[in-house]
DNA sequence: GAACTAATTGCACATCGTGCAGTCACTTTG
DNA sequence: CAAAGTGACTGCACGATGTGCAATTAGTTC
């Protein structure tokens, strides 16, 4: 027997979180998650409503599901990337980790966002918060502080949109084109503009 | 006497209209609009609840507040700019315009979503309609279609963060660096990698 | 086994957002 | 001008959202 190193009552909690999540996904795939209610969620996993909000902040959220601990660990992951990456590269690298992570509910996803664009915004709402981290992790890489100088925020809003830009017409594309590739190669077609501009060393912006 | 091209009832509509929007801007801005409930705002415009329903459809609507019909007039803008102009640099001057119009509401605006950043990603939200409408435009001008190209997704999605951008870093300043220069400064750096690709005429790309 | 902790639950409550029908002021038509 | 029509505002009812609180139950720690 393989010693699990998480004890039982997490194991449930996490499998409680899992079922949400599914349920939450297949039926706002189907039927849009405006006609969902949260009580339905609720029922599809099997537990009580009250028990969806300790889960969840909202519905939406349950899909988009962005948690709150993967801002943490995606910080982590820029800042673990090599000090001479260019400030983009290193984006491009570790945002295009989500597309990986979990990637059997990314059609879900997708299917949920046709049926309910406003979803598309809501995801936006949580890379807010994504970059809010990111950003600072973009300040100390570069030196550069975002009070007086509008690269960091530029930087990372820009990756945002090749981001979301990529999941839009991948989406279009119905199934031609990979979310993924898509996404770097927007990078690249990106990078030659924003590379991080010159240090006091006086190296050459461009 | 001026004749005026309203009637009364349209005045009036639209006196109640910037009542309320006033009223939710003020309160947004002092106390944070997620301590300030509908039925406040109606009441500090002396109208029902319903009423202002009537006129928005969340009370953070009423402080981002995009209406509907200014995405045609956006719409119309970047269809009237010039044939041969760069589609960044086209997107340029039509979004910058969104600083200069009714430039008085800004400040409240800006108050209230730093009172409650939750109103970043909502006014996000509503870019999203325009994204869909400018981009339309764009496969127009540039003859591109978005189910096969990522271009015209990208590059509006690129102007939408550097506007987004533009105004963090403005209000990150205190002040210092104006939004609109700072939008135009972004967009400039961006516009050498966003040139529109090659046509079939063979044109370069680069 | 006893004390502790955390997940789940029901309940209550304020708030949100919408459909509906009625009133009243303004507008249009004859 | 008078009648018919239209649209803004209103109150009411109702389902749904999201949160605080206290109780229960199951897992964990000592």
């Amino acid at each position: 027997m393989v010693a699990d190193p998480l004890g039982r009552r997490e194991r449930k909690r996490l499998a409680t979180h899992h079922a949400l999540r599914t349920a939450a996904l297949r039926l706002g795939a189907e039927r849009g998650i405006r006609d969902v209610t949260v009580e339905e969620i609720a029922t599809a996993a099997d537990v009580s409503v009250r028990t969806f909000y300790d889960h969840f902040p909202s519905k939406e959220d349950a899909i988009i599901g962005f948690d709150a601990w993967r801002v943490g660990q995606l910080r982590d992951a820029l800042a673990s990337r090599p000090i001479d990456e260019a400030p983009l590269e290193a984006l491009r690298v570790v945002m295009g980790q989500l597309f990986h992570e979990s990637s059997d509910e990314w059609p879900l996803r997708m299917r949920a966002i046709k049926a309910d664009p406003a979803l598309m915004g809501r995801m936006f709402v949580s890379f807010i918060a994504y970059e809010r981290a990111l950003v600072e992790v973009i300040e100390q890489r570069t030196g550069l502080d975002s009070d007086t100088d509008p690269y960091p925020a530029l930087v990372t809003a820009v990756a945002t949109a090749a981001f979301r830009a990529s999941m839009t017409t991948a989406r279009a594309s119905g199934g031609v084109l990979d979310p993924a590739a898509t996404f770097d190669a927007a990078i690249a077609r990106l990078s030659s503009a924003l590379r991080p501009p010159a240090d006091e060393d006086g190296n050459a912006a461009c």
